[in-house]
DNA sequence: AACTATTTATAAGA
DNA sequence: TTCTTATAAATAGTT
């Protein structure tokens, strides 16, 4: 929905994929929100960003959704109640901090290999606001 | 989005509500779908229909996102971590990746809280690093 | 952060 | 219930 049409599949840019993941991630919550009033649903989100920052909505309370879900959610299975007492914490993390780390190795300017002129001029846009930041935190401390 | 324009308040007749769970729940799950894949997010929905039948998405699995939420969502409320006694996660994974969020976050400015004058200092030369590091490479690219 | 041209979702109707 | 379609809403690309 918007001045192009787009194929679903990972964003590789990473400016456009932080906007889009904003832009997306309000509409995903008003959607809920929408839903569980209308239909007078209980509704719970979660969501991490590729970042690692958590995003959530829920029209009750997040406990109450996942009390609820696992009391439900366990009688379809008959056989596997097993994992929710263990946990067996996926590959996920790791690619999750992968994510990270490139972050953090571009923001220390350790590693620009592969980055674009565009990336280029948002980095150091970037490090020229988080310097500001600093410094008005600098005199407040001082 | 529709023939009409509707108020988002309770659909009272119960037929209708119905039709419109079903239409905009299916909605919603595809907006989470498409969410997790374009920007590399990890997603779970739950939905209990006001007849009590669960919906859910995740692209990952429910489980994975619901300790994850435990984990994470403990740490910004400072008082209140009432509710989710079961388990505390002793994963050095998971150590590791708080630590690259929050270095993540102090490079980016955006949570300086509880820094000391002496690391503040430190990190305003690393950032000054990094910005003269991207800015020979500027030049490279250009 | 705003702005639109377009695409998508969907309310009402069949 | 499923399909259709007019219209509202979301959003991709742009500034």
């Amino acid at each position: 929905m918007g001045r192009g049409k787009i194929q679903i599949k990972r964003i590789d840019n990473s400016t456009s994929r932080q906007v889009t993941f904003s832009k997306r991630r309000n509409g995903l919550l008003k959607k809920a929100r929408e839903l569980s009033i209308l239909c007078d649903a209980e509704v719970g989100i979660i969501v991490f960003s590729s970042t690692g920052r958590l995003y959530e909505y829920c029209n009750t309370s997040m406990k109450s959704v996942i009390d609820r879900y696992k009391n439900t959610a366990k009688e379809e299975p008959p056989g596997s109640l097993e994992g929710w007492n263990e946990q067996k914490e996926p590959a996920n993390l790791r690619h999750e901090m992968h994510n990270l780390q490139e972050t953090n190795r571009q923001l220390t300017g350790e590693d620009l290999a592969g980055i674009d002129a565009k990336d280029l001029q948002n980095l150091e846009n970037q490090l020229e606001a988080s310097l500001k930041v600093i410094r008005v935190k600098k005199v407040q401390i001082v």
